[in-house]
RNA sequence: GGAGUUGGCCAGAUCGUCGCCGCUGUUAUCGUUUACGCUGACAGGGGAGGAAAGUCCGGGCUUCAACAGGGCAGGGUGCCAGGUAACGCCUGGGUAGCGCGAGCUAACGACAAGUGCAGCAGAGAGGAGACCGCCCGGCAAUUUAUUGUCGGGUAAGGGUGAAAGGGUGCGGUAAGAGCGCACCGGCCAGUUAGUAAUAACUUGGUGCAGGGUAAACUCCACCCGAAGCAAGACCAAAUAGGCUUCCUGAGGUAUGGCCCAUACUGGAAGCGGGUAGGUCGCUUGAGCCUGUGAGUGAUUGCAGGCCUAGACGAAUGACGAUUCAACGACAGAACCCGGCUUAUAGGCCAACUCCAACC
RNA sequence: CGGUAUGUAGCGCAGCUUGGUAGCGCACUGCUCUGGGGGAGCAGGGGUCGAAGGUUCGAAUCCUUUCAUACCGA
């Protein structure tokens, strides 16, 4: 099983990004929020809307980001042919590393739920 | 042992698994000018900071404008000397202030070139000023020593203010006053020490003329062209438009009654500008480490060694284990350097100071 | 990443050049006119001048540092 995270599983341009935000199905927590919305090709796709006003600082926006990848890389081949964005919140800075990953434990499966129902 | 000052250093470590971004080597497929390019695999090695931050200064680099220069405007700096590519930075020294001390702090040129400013209070706010007071004289009253009034003298005292035109003492005087004298201070000049700022003086002169404010205008000395890697350089589709040449020398449309005439309109090739997109700029540099010489020091000479991130929606992470007194503060490169400023848990090293105790 | 501008009463703005009293409009409170409302008039309250230092006798104003907010450049 390949657990790797190259440049096609990722949303780059702001053509990618806006088919998602138009129509999506969307999985929410206080502190993330996450669209999705099925694409035409075999494998998910995953980009981050990370605002500089809800984390000031640089090391932060980067602990979520990473944070996010990680988990995507671990689950991608649970999820079906998705394009899935993730927004962050206020507070979410705030939390531990093991507390944010509980949460996108659930809200994957939320997703994986509602997009194939 | 406690309290403290200064300078410097570190910024968790090790292992395993899964991943990310450059580089080097080997190799496979494809494309072609047998050497490159694209994509993939494997191996090796590298991968955020002391502030990467704020963008407050100084440079390199690039384009533009000038042309190597001089001046004005505008802006900046401001004790002296040195260091540096340069600086508003650093080092050493001076002066002033703070601290018992080690030490620390300071936009620290000129108000004796000119102009301005100082509300309220106060008699007076700058070659000042009689409100109270003090003293003298005239007149009047009377309790014969004071009161009232008028005219003078006076800056010792009170009072106002942030600030009232040297200070203390003695003499002097009607009362007072640098009015005179002594000491202290100031100013001008001289001598000596020092590169200088400045300091010292049993030196000479001067009764003191010259209050504050220049982060007020200003004067003096020195410095500064502007914008910034989204700078800029190169390659270069599609579409529209531009220029040149050729083809046709004909047709169509408009003006007009018609001809002539004028304007617009076709096809092909080439050229230049240039958008999307791509490549470069992009990391070897006023570089770092070690030794040694010069210097109080900042810094610098010489010798040897090293290559230490270069992305482009943007890379260092996650999980597990062991360990440490501590789950580890502040915080993430984006053209590159030198500083400053601000944020910062904890720890280590060196030198020095004060207090207590012991010898 | 680079470059600019602005922070003053609940809201929108003056005052900063040339330092001494913080002012204007709307809103708010009370009173009057009206039977009541609207409207008008009169009176009044409310501001750490974004924050911290410095210069000055005295700072919203001058200087330095710092924190926010907005805008411009692909």
């Amino acid at each position: 099983m390949n657990y790797s995270f190259s440049r096609e599983l990722r949303l780059l341009t702001p053509e990618d990004f806006q088919p998602v935000f138009k129509n999506a199905v969307p999985a929410v927590s206080p502190h993330l929020t996450l669209l999705a919305r099925k694409n035409t090709l075999d494998h998910p796709r995953i980009g981050m809307a990370i605002p500089k006003k809800h984390i000031k600082h640089a090391v932060g926006r980067n602990r979520i980001r990473r944070i996010v990848r990680e988990q995507f890389r671990h689950q991608q081949h649970q999820l079906p042919a998705i394009d899935i964005v993730v927004i962050a919140k206020a507070g979410i800075a705030d939390l531990s590393n093991q507390e944010i990953n509980k949460i996108l434990d659930k809200l994957w499966r939320k997703l994986v739920q509602r997009c194939n129902g």
